[in-house]
DNA sequence: ACGAGCGCCTGTCGGC
DNA sequence: TGCCGACAGGCGCTCG
């Protein structure tokens, strides 16, 4: 389920809690269950197990799509990949089918990341620079301007659709958000970063700004059979409307396949400039 | 630098 | 009912 939306709200409500379920933050970590070794990006299995225990979550923060919870001595990473959630509930639940590694935190709570698909991947590091450092800037960060944004943007000549989804390149967008960023700025997906104008290109960054910020007041997006209780689904201008009437202008959204990923727009209002 | 192809996984959905 | 292919919110790896 997972672009910067959807990670935003699942980290706001293990921060601050919910009527359902009680923040982690101050918790202590009693022990860590694994059910899928290779959920355990680093390091290993035995070495994570002793680390874990004992430790302190101090804050729940996130970086990209990457969950950051600092604690008493070191750095636990996650990344959902595909799917998957991150569940507070009582400890004496009967586990869940695809619990893929679960924490025992003090009072009978536990902290449970659920992964269907098996991608999601964990860290516990020392020093979260080495992963975290290689990510693009944050998009809402209040810091990160349009001229930066151009600065990035105008050297590449890259497909639009693919060099946004690069975390390298912007940290957060997805396949969702970044569809959605395209239709309202109205650029075509294949178009080439470095053929857009100063114009078109700030047009660009106030929509994935108001793309995400929307994303997150409407607690993310719920589709599938992982849902997560947002709705902004039902605010989709392109994505996954295929052959529905595009809402500015009536064409048909139309469904190509760029950069091996599904990609939605409007044949009418994002046309191509390739040079 | 860039794009295409593929692997990693489990599940849903539609067509026959 | 079952089977089969297409598809799914991500990303890292090869290979041209």
């Amino acid at each position: 389920m997972p672009e910067l939306p959807e990670i935003e709200t699942i980290r706001l409500r293990l921060r601050n809690g919910d009527h359902e379920s009680p923040s982690i933050v101050g918790r202590k970590i009693l022990s860590a269950r694994l059910f899928w070794n290779r959920t355990l990006a680093y390091p290993t299995p035995d070495e994570f197990q002793n680390q874990i225990q004992g430790e302190i979550i101090q804050d729940v923060l996130r970086r990209g799509k990457f969950f950051v919870f600092p604690l008493s001595t070191k750095y636990l990473l996650i990344h959902l990949r595909m799917s998957g959630d991150l569940i507070v509930e009582d400890d004496s639940y009967k586990v869940h089918k695809h619990h893929r590694l679960i924490f025992s935190l003090s009072d009978g709570i536990r902290f449970a990341f659920n992964n269907p698909r098996k991608f999601g991947r964990v860290w516990l590091l020392d020093d979260p620079k080495p992963i975290l450092g290689e990510l693009g800037p944050e998009p809402l960060d209040p810091d990160f301007t349009k001229e930066d944004f151009y600065g990035r943007l105008h050297p590449r000549r890259r497909q639009l659709k693919p060099l946004l989804m690069d975390q390298h390149f912007l940290a957060g967008l997805g396949n969702i958000y970044t569809d959605e960023s395209l239709f309202r700025a109205r650029l075509h997906p294949v178009s080439l970063a470095s053929t857009l104008t100063r114009l078109e290109s700030e047009n660009l960054f106030e929509a994935i700004r108001d793309v995400l910020r929307q994303g997150i007041l409407r607690n993310g997006a719920s589709i599938d059979w992982v849902y997560r209780g947002g709705d902004f689904q039902n605010y989709f201008f392109v994505y996954r409307r295929t052959g529905e009437p595009c809402y500015r202008c009536g064409t048909p959204i139309k469904r190509i396949i760029v950069g091996q990923r599904s990609t939605h727009f409007c044949p009418n209002c994002q046309r191509l400039s390739r040079d």
